[in-house]
DNA sequence: GTGGGCATACCGACCGGTCGGTAGGGTGGG
DNA sequence: CCCACCCTACCGACCGGTCGGTATGCCCAC
């Protein structure tokens, strides 16, 4: 449960953090643009990063519940790695700003947080290393490349989207993950 | 030509902003680390950011020369394609700071330098798609994907190798390289 | 002797975080 | 019904400390 100022509060942040960087931006602008006080970002959060933190966490669990809902769809390896590409570049597109802090500033989070995020994302690896390596093993895919490169490479892509996707571009997101899952397909069931 | 000095400063920096950050390196550290002192920094840079335009300046001037010098070549389509990824993967290896701090410390750039790297990474960009381009004109790829969201794929793992890889990781540079760009023609070729 | 290559001491701006205080809605004892 | 009490949400001046940058001068190679 997040009250509305707590929200405009991670809004106002996530803006910021995206366009200037984490420690470019003081505690003070982001109270200024979330039409608050520092006095009210002190009293949800402990500290500054605990923004981060919070932007992340929402972020991350977006995503597996997307990919979790998607495998239990059943379908087969290729419908199955296409529902994932193609969900994952649309809720990408949909919070580039998010993403953007996320790939830059993630290397900022303290130890213990930094340990429990890897560990979710190494995760979220598995389950889609998982479902490549059922379609190599099924035959559904080609063997050629190794599925933790296809994997790299699908989560490469989504990573650098917030460096070139613009909302206002030609291609809507859903055509742009059209075509994302069609070169990675092309490339699992080719050659 | 830059100085024994100069260069220790650079080197130094590049590990540190790596590690933690441009805005979380202060200029003490960089000096600390590289073994000599302000004034020197001050002597040869004239602001902390002056570094990091440096560090892109390099990288960005060495990757351009490796495309241009195997586009001079005038392979094949898909052997350009080929050593373009392949040279793009190993450079990539062998300077992961630079390219971590490239990544995630790009946006700080000032308004006119940032400009003038737009228009080289647009230069680089368009090279590459020009040969995509030319590849599926050729008939020689298939131009089922648009040869812009190939680059962006292309691109993306490339940015993104920072993230993951590791020098005394499993698989040596040039595997991965390899590994990467049999993906990417199997994409390009396939279907 | 003079200028490039530094060293050192220092400045002012700014930042994250704190802390004493307040406004106002709920609530329970009389 | 009401008022004393309290508690949550929030305010904003302020502090210790850090940081990028500068001013000044030494020193040695030519």
């Amino acid at each position: 449960m997040s009250s509305a100022t707590e929200q405009k509060i991670i809004d106002a942040a996530v803006r910021l953090f995206a366009s200037q960087g984490y420690d470019a931006t003081s505690v003070q602008e982001i109270v200024t643009a979330a039409e608050v006080t520092k006095g009210a970002l002190y009293h949800y959060f402990r500290a500054k990063d605990d923004l981060l933190f919070e932007i992340y966490r929402q972020l991350i669990t977006a995503q597996s519940a997307d990919m979790d809902r998607i495998i239990e769809l059943g379908l087969s390896s290729a419908d199955t790695v296409r529902e994932i590409l193609v969900s994952l570049v649309v809720s990408t597109a949909e919070r580039v700003d998010e993403t953007a802090v996320f790939v830059r500033e993630m290397h900022r989070l303290d130890e213990a947080r930094m340990t429990e995020f890897r560990a979710e994302r190494r995760r979220y690896h598995e389950t889609f290393l998982g479902v490549i390596e059922k379609g190599q093993a099924d035959g559904e895919f080609s063997s050629a490349v190794p599925a933790d490169t296809v994997v790299r490479i699908a989560v490469g892509v989504v990573n650098q989207l917030p460096v070139w996707y613009r909302p206002d571009g030609a291609k809507p997101p859903a055509r742009l993950a059209t075509e994302i899952a069609d070169f990675v397909l092309a490339g699992l069931t080719g050659s």
